[in-house]
DNA sequence: CCAATCCGTTGCAAAAAATGCACCACCATT
DNA sequence: AATGGTGGTGCATTTTTTGCAACGGATTGG
C-alpha cells in the first residue's frame, strides 16, 4: 500500500535511530528521506522525532502516531483477509510467538492440520519468552501469542487456558523411572539439567524449592529444552518439561513423569491476543482450532 | 492529511455514485479521479466498485474498505487530539447526535460549561432520531450520541442511562394543572398536541394506549418538540415532553406535569458511542461530564 | 428511431511532486 | 585541528499526477 509509505519511513527512521541509517535500509538518499520526513511533521502540525547531535530519537508525539499507524496496518491487513475471504480464496498470514514447548509436536501438528483445509494460508512462528510475547502484541508483529507463564497481563487478552504440570524428562533406565509421580526432593538431590530463568518452568521450579529452604543446582543450564531432551539421553540425568512439548506415547528411551502437586502448583499455557484488536480471519480462525485442541488435552 | 486523499475520493464517489460528479466535488478531472481509482483498485488487489451504465457503486470489498478508512480517520483525529493535549493546548472537536428534547436547556448550559473550561473546543449538535443516532456512530460521523429510547442496540455502547418520565405539557390555566399527577386517560380523552411516530415519547405513549385498548387521536402531530410547546400556549391543548426537555422551575405560564408510572413506564435517555471505539480525548471527557450532569438529575 | 446525453476509460502533453547529488552548518571524538 | 558523524538545503532530474480531448458504449428524451 504505497499510501503508508511516509509511516513505514517514519517507523525505519525511528528504528534505525538516524534518518541516514533509515534511508539506506528503505533504498533512499538521505535527503529524500529527510523532506518526507519534515513535510509529514509539516502537515501533521508536531515534530515526531527529537534531534539529536548523534542522531534523531521519537518523541510522545511520534510514540502515538507510530502505535496508530501499526494498528491501523494491522486493520488493514485484516480487511485485505476479509476481501480475500470475498472472493471465494481463503488466503492469509497467520503470525504466532510462542514458548519453545510448542514446537515439537503441539504446534506443526495444529497448522498441519490448518493448511490442510487452507492452503493458502501461511504461518510466521517466533519463538518468544513470556516477557517478549507481550510486546511482540502490542506491536502487532503477531496476532497470536501462546506462551507458559506468561509475565504481564496488561495488554493481554486470554483467549484460552489449560494448567500444564512440570514434568520430569529422563532415559527409562533412571532410578527414578519407576515412580508413577516424583517429588521435588528427589529432583534437587540428583543431577539436573534446567532452562534459564527466563522460563516459566524454571521460575516454577525455583519458586518451589525456594519455598522448601532449597534451591535448584542444574549441571547444565540453558535456554534450549530441545538440548535438554537431547541431553538426559547421554548421561543419565533427568530434564524439565511441561506435557504439550513431550510424546504422549512412551515408545522410546526417553519418559516423562510428573511433578507431585503437593510440590509444584501446575503453571498456565495461555493462549491469548492484543487485547481488543479485531484479528484478521484467518488469525482468528486458527485461535479457534487450538482453543479447541487445547480444550481437548485437558478435559 | 495528504495521504488520505485517495479514501476521501474513493468515499466522494461512493457517496456521488459517479465518478464524474465525485469529480466535480474534489476539484478534480474525471480523467484523474479514475486513474486514481483504477490505480488504487490494482494495488489493493480488488475492485472497490461496480461498474453499472448509469455509474458506480460500492461492492462489498468496498464497502469494508470504507469503513476501514472511516475507523481509522477517527482513529487519527483522536490521536492529534492527544498530541494537542501534550503540548498543552486543548483543541478538540466534540461531534453529538442528539434527540430534540436537549436542546432547550440540557445541552447547551453543558456545552457552555465544558467551553468555560476549554475554550479551543469547537461542538457539532445533530438532531437525529433514535434510529438514525446510532448509524451516525458506526459511520463516525458523531462521537456521541444523547437519545431518548434508542432503537437498535448493536454498535452502541451504553455510557450512562437515566429514566424519563413523560410528562404533560399546558398552560397553568388547564383543567388538569390542579392535579400533582396525570392518568393516561385523561390525556387521551382530551385534545393533545403528539410527535409523530419516529420519536420515543410517541413511541412510549402508543404503546401504552394500545394496552389499555385505546389510541392517541393528536389534534396536530409533528416533529418540532418546539412547536408542541408553543402551541399549548395558544389553545388550551396538552403536549408531552421528557422532563429534560423542560424548565424545571414553574414561574413562566406553562407547567408540566408527570404522566402517572402506573399508566406510562419510564423511558430511557441514553448517553452512548460506538462499541468498541476509543474516543477522543475532548470528547471522552466530555461524555464524563455528561454523564456526571445526568446523575445529578436523578440521584 | 435517432439524437442528445451521460457514463467510464484512454493517449498524450503539461504540471506538480518526489528524488538524487553536492554541499552546508553543526557537533563529538580523535 | 582533523575526521566522521548528524540533520538540513539549493538545484537539476526523474517520476508521478493531472488536465484536455476524444472514444465507445448505454440510457434517455423527443
Amino acid at each position: 500500500m504505497r499510501h503508508l509509505q511516509t509511516f513505514r519511513l517514519i517507523e525505519a527512521v525511528a528504528r534505525a535511530g538516524s534518518m541516514r541509517k533509515a534511508a539506506e535500509d528503505m533504498n533512499l538518499t538521505a535527503s529524500a528521506l529527510n523532506r518526507r520526513i519534515n513535510g509529514f511533521e509539516n502537515e501533521f502540525g508536531t515534530e515526531l522525532f527529537e534531534r539529536l547531535p548523534s542522531g534523531v530519537r521519537l518523541n510522545p508525539a511520534g510514540e502515538l502516531l507510530l502505535h496508530h499507524y501499526r494498528a491501523m496496518a494491522s486493520d488493514l491487513e485484516r480487511v485485505q483477509g476479509q476481501v480475500a475471504d470475498l472472493s471465494g480464496e481463503r488466503r492469509g498470514h497467520i503470525s504466532i510467538a510462542c514458548s519453545q514447548a510448542l514446537l515439537p509436536y503441539f504446534l506443526p501438528r495444529q497448522i498441519a492440520e490448518y493448511r490442510r483445509d487452507h492452503p493458502g494460508v501461511t504461518f510466521s512462528v517466533n519463538i518468544r519468552d513470556r516477557a517478549q510475547a507481550e510486546q511482540e502484541l502490542a506491536s502487532y508483529s503477531s496476532d497470536l501469542a501462546l506462551v507458559f507463564e506468561p509475565v504481564y497481563l496488561v495488554d493481554f487478552e486470554v483467549i484460552h487456558t489449560i494448567p500444564q504440570t512440570v514434568n520430569v524428562v529422563m532415559r527409562s533406565d533412571h532410578p527414578l523411572a519407576t515412580k508413577p509421580e516424583i517429588r521435588l526432593r528427589d529432583c534437587l538431590n540428583i543431577p539436573h539439567v534446567a532452562p534459564t530463568h527466563r522460563f516459566g518452568v524454571r521460575h516454577l521450579l525455583d519458586f518451589a524449592a525456594r519455598r522448601n529452604s532449597r534451591q535448584m543446582s542444574p549441571v547444565i543450564e540453558t535456554e534450549s529444552f530441545e538440548l535438554i531432551r537431547h541431553y538426559v539421553m547421554h548421561e543419565n540425568v533427568i530434564g524439565f518439561q511441561i506435557p504439550i512439548g513431550l510424546r504422549t506415547e512412551e515408545n522410546g528411551i526417553l519418559i516423562n513423569r510428573p511433578i507431585s502437586e503437593r510440590d509444584l502448583p501446575a503453571g498456565s499455557l495461555i493462549l491469548g491476543q492484543m487485547r481488543g484488536r479485531t484479528l484478521p480471519v484467518a488469525s482468528a480462525r486458527f485461535a479457534m482450532q487450538l482453543a479447541h485442541a487445547l480444550g481437548e488435552l485437558s478435559p
